[in-house]
DNA sequence: GGGTTAAGTGGACTTGTGTCCGTTTATAAT
DNA sequence: ATTATAAACGGACACAAGTCCACTTAACCC
């Protein structure tokens, strides 16, 4: 989508709201607005880079972008929605990636566990490359007491590996008996920002240890 | 140390610190300190009983006790400690009691597997019971970028889900290949509060069902 | 072009965590 | 009892996230 560099301003048609959870049928944001969130999101990548989400306020991206923090926050209501629209793009190459070689292995009659494993491979990878950010836009999702929203990344993968797991047990691959919604997310538990960092950092191992010991759990579901 | 009470509370010896992570070789509090450990502790239990872990700010605990925000953060330097100090009697017992079914099993040649099952369905249902504190204790561990200390309540059961693993390789029940250490953490990704708050309220499953699907995971391992 | 209006804007303000530091006091040695 | 001193104390302060609201302006219509 042709991102806008940092300070000079390209006078290119909005883009299209790729970086948000864009709803459907809502007028297009204003020209400056959308200058505005172009500027936020390239600065605020700028200075991520720089020093780490956790070391970066908001005030400090919008001073650098030039805005005020009431712009700031009527374009990401919270900072971890911040993060999340700067993971978005990458995101979405992940995803489709993804979804070509699982069409690929399906195709060539690969064993649904054998994709599983290979999903959840990739998966870890995505999450270890992006953990500073998944680390700082995870309280978007968990914050207040009742129901919470989810984000799409966490919902894909949820859905994948239930599919995943779903056609394993119509392959006879695993018990049918096996509760897959559950236990897609007991699969993917380890993978959420916390967990990940508990076992990369506190207890330090590294990451293609963790991946085996998933992969591992994920066989032995194997009848 | 003779706690004064909001809730009337039992004239009893001191407990010698139990509440706290105690360093052996250390001279005991002043007995002022203690005093104030102790009405902190009172006070926040039923603050936190009250409103929720959450809604009660260190400000609102320290005018409670009467004491100064200064003198709260002296005996618990986070709030998260306050919490974990909150919860450590009821862990002890807890643990007390796990431990003594568990060699009640051992003795009955229950199979390691199984006790590993009850063991993670035990921490569940603690989980599940202090939630809440659980949640708002969190932080404490993985606050910094870098190593970062566990919590002893944390290190106990992946220490016990790693004894009882390793048991039940020595037994055959499971393959010997198995990396117990980091399987015996991934088993208790879901358990950690922000995981379990997403399975029990994001997802809304039912505590037996996250418990079912979980013994469904371990009893996989079977070889 | 001028008017209307919803969207956008800036920055002061609120709230909560955690720090700092000058003052006070319990404890123990004299 | 007196005094030394390390611990304890309290509350002002620093800092970051997020809210509010009076003011401005782009976009659309006549």
């Amino acid at each position: 989508m042709k991102v806008i560099s940092v300070s000079p301003e390209s006078p290119e048609p909005p883009p299209p709201a790729l970086l948000v959870l864009s709803a459907e049928g809502e007028r297009p944001e204003r020209a400056d607005a959308a200058a505005n969130r172009a500027r936020i999101l390239s600065v605020a990548e700028r200075l991520f880079g720089e020093k780490g989400p956790h070391a970066v306020t908001m005030a400090d991206i919008a001073r650098a972008a030039g805005v005020g923090q009431g712009t700031l926050y009527r374009r990401f209501p919270r900072k971890p929605d911040l993060c999340l629209a700067l993971m978005d793009h990458q995101f979405r190459e992940f995803q489709d990636a993804t979804l070509r070689e699982l069409g690929r292995m399906t195709g060539a009659r690969t064993p649904r566990l054998d994709q599983l494993a290979w999903v959840v491979e990739r998966f870890a990878a995505f999450a270890e490359g992006n953990l500073d950010l998944l680390r700082e836009a995870q309280p978007a999702l968990a914050d207040s007491e009742a129901g919470l929203p989810e984000s799409p990344p966490s919902r894909w993968q949820a859905l994948t590996v239930r599919g995943l797991l779903q056609a394993a047990i119509e392959a006879g691959e695993v018990g049918a008996q096996t509760d897959v919604v559950v236990v897609a997310d007991l699969l993917l538990a380890p993978l959420r920002a916390e967990s990940l960092c508990f076992l990369r950092h506190t207890r330090a191992y590294a990451l293609p240890r963790v991946i085996a010991a998933m992969t591992t759990l994920i066989r032995s579901l194997r009848v």
